[in-house]
DNA sequence: TGACACGTACTGGTCGACCAGTATGATTGG
DNA sequence: CCAATCATACTGGTCGACCAGTACGTGTCA
């Protein structure tokens, strides 16, 4: 389907929508706004049909106002957004990707607990996937 | 300095160079026609003009030819380009970065041993970052 | 020596992201 | 009733990434 990642404005537009359910215009425009630098209300509301017409939010009309509401799940954008990144600059080492993240983070005790917990169940799944070629 | 990210093609540019320490353009247009789709000699060339003019590369003269070479270093670069990719993306949250790159991707066990050591390293950091200042 | 091969410089064109202004329709308060 | 105020629709402009063509200089070889 969609062959290319949400531009940044996008990318923020959705996160208030996913926050929130569904919004109005003026209310990603108040988010945006705030968030950033000051932003035309038209600017807003021109972005957000772009976006309908990608096909990544839809509209229903609430009285007057038009209320968008994502089409996108935010776990798949998510993962397509970290796998091709990892693909283009990493070329799919996921150690670099890692390596370089934590170069310029401090992560938490308690997102090093997760991590580890995570690289656990992957290194479980490689384990028990050696049976049966289901592969590619 | 820079604040922003080497586009894709200028990033295709600069792994040949830090492959490669210096090349030709010709070199360099070799290996991006035999990776991407066909492209004139001509671009690759204004490709790396430009860059010049960022200050990613420099050039020397060889002869007839101008051998180029990278002016930033792969670690600044990848290490800033993940800095922002997750800051971007996922508000800094580096557990959510992975749970997502790990969801695409499928680590080899040797991967998943450099990591859980950079975790560990992360966490040994943390650690000892606690006491008042004994820093090396 | 003169044509050719190989190099770079310069210029232009296309496309998408981003921004904002003007036009226009509907609701509502006085 | 009417105008102010809200909404959306439509249109245009700027900028950077990307691509490629033409112009031009220089060394080489028959």
């Amino acid at each position: 389907m969609n062959d290319t990642d949400p531009t940044e404005r996008e990318l923020q537009v959705l996160k208030v929508l996913w926050q929130d359910g569904e919004a109005t215009v003026r209310e990603v425009w108040k988010v945006l706004s705030a968030s950033d630098t000051e932003l035309a209300y038209t600017t807003a509301l021109s972005l957000m049909q772009v976006m309908e017409q990608k096909g990544l939010v839809k509209h229903r009309a609430d009285g007057k106002a038009y209320v968008y509401s994502p089409l996108v799940k935010q776990q798949s954008v998510f993962r397509q957004m970290a796998s091709r990144f990892l693909k283009r600059v990493f070329d799919g080492a996921v150690d670099e990707y890692l390596v370089h993240a934590l170069a310029g983070q401090r992560p938490s005790d308690a997102e090093l607990d997760r991590m580890e917990h995570m690289l656990a169940a992957a290194r479980e799944r490689t384990k028990t996937k050696r049976k049966a070629g289901d592969a590619p």
